[in-house]
DNA sequence: GCTAGTATCTCGCGTACACT
DNA sequence: AGTGTACGCGAGATACTAGC
């Protein structure tokens, strides 16, 4: 259920808040596999793990209760889950700003979102917004549409239950591609995301998650599975054509293997990464970084002496 | 300190709708 | 009529808390 905005807007440019600091690292996070920190985090757990992923490999700490804190109390870092649409066009789903008694205005005056690859869960790039101008103007709209009839881009979400849950601030999906930070034209990068298939395949397996291998030969019907040494039969026709297509693991099944359904994809849609080798990125997708291997974003990326605040 | 129950977090599925 | 998309809301997970 949608109830009207509880925060007046600002009505006036939020002050532009920037960290040389923070935008190298941005730049430094195109091609960054999130998957084994989420994995490796006590802390990352759950709906949440990725984002939390993402702020470890920043260099912030990953606290408990609070999903997305800021970076140096100054800006918002949003992780946004993105596939490819059958156009090519990447899609996202509508994204939660803040809970409906926090100032969402002040959350969003300037705010890093990082766009990862939905199947990969890589990292393909990043947009900084600052609310000003006519940016700001058009999310102010919001304020006096109806949230039902118009389609208003920022809104409050709630739900009816015997107690009725928190009511939140979200950003409606087109939002990102109307302010030009998400592109409007068809990409190279990232995979389509298949709903039906990814439910199934995750009941099949007891809730799991596929495992990812990237196609190591472009034709056949085998791959070897880097996991395990096993085989994955697949269509790589379709993997090429598609970006990726469902395999099933052959015998011998090695550990994780077994309990896992498996989908392999095409490693041309991966971005290059700066920071990380061909092989770190690959491994980073595949699950099969060990523990004592995981490596930090911010260990290699050197802090500027000047941060220009 | 431990455990069971409650609260709260996004995520993303399923379906209704819009568009061709 | 068929296909693709947007939105409502349920799911699955963790964090918190009260009571012992």
């Amino acid at each position: 259920m949608r109830l009207p905005l509880r925060h007046r807007p600002p009505q006036r440019d939020a002050p532009l808040r920037r960290c040389r600091h923070l935008e190298l690292l941005a730049e430094a996070a195109r091609g960054l596999p999130l998957g084994p920190a989420a994995e490796a985090l006590a802390a990352a757990r759950g709906r949440g793990r990725h984002g939390n992923a993402l702020q470890w490999h920043l260099g912030l700490d990953v606290h408990d209760s609070v999903p997305t804190p800021d970076w140096e109390d100054r800006i918002e870092i949003k992780l946004i889950s993105v596939w490819q649409r059958a156009d090519g066009r990447l899609k996202c789903d509508r994204i939660k700003v803040c809970e409906a008694s926090v100032n969402p205005w002040r959350k969003l005056g300037n705010t890093l979102f990082v766009f990862a690859d939905r199947l990969s869960r890589v990292v393909l790039g990043h947009r900084f917004f600052h609310l000003a101008g006519q940016r700001r103007v058009r999310l102010e709209r919001a304020w006096d549409q109806d949230p039902h009839f118009d389609r208003p881009p920022l809104m409050i979400e709630s739900r009816d239950g015997p107690d009725g849950m928190a009511p939140a601030y979200y950003l409606a999906a087109w939002w990102l591609t109307q302010e030009g930070l998400l592109p409007d034209q068809p990409v190279e990068l990232g995979y389509r995301f298949d709903a039906s298939w990814w439910r199934s395949i995750r009941a099949e397996f007891s809730g799991r998650d596929p495992l990812v291998t990237l196609a190591r030969t472009d034709d056949g019907a085998l791959t070897i599975c880097p996991r395990c040494r096993g085989q994955l039969r697949t269509d790589l026709a379709e993997v090429f054509e598609k970006g990726w297509a469902p395999a099933i693991h052959t015998m011998p099944l090695g550990g994780m293997c077994a309990l896992r359904g498996h989908v392999v994809l095409d490693p041309r849609r991966l971005p290059k990464s700066s920071c990380a080798t061909d092989e770190e990125l690959f491994e980073g997708v595949e699950a099969r970084v060990p523990p004592d291997r995981l490596w930090r974003l911010a260990d290699r990326v050197p802090e500027p002496a000047d941060h220009e605040h």
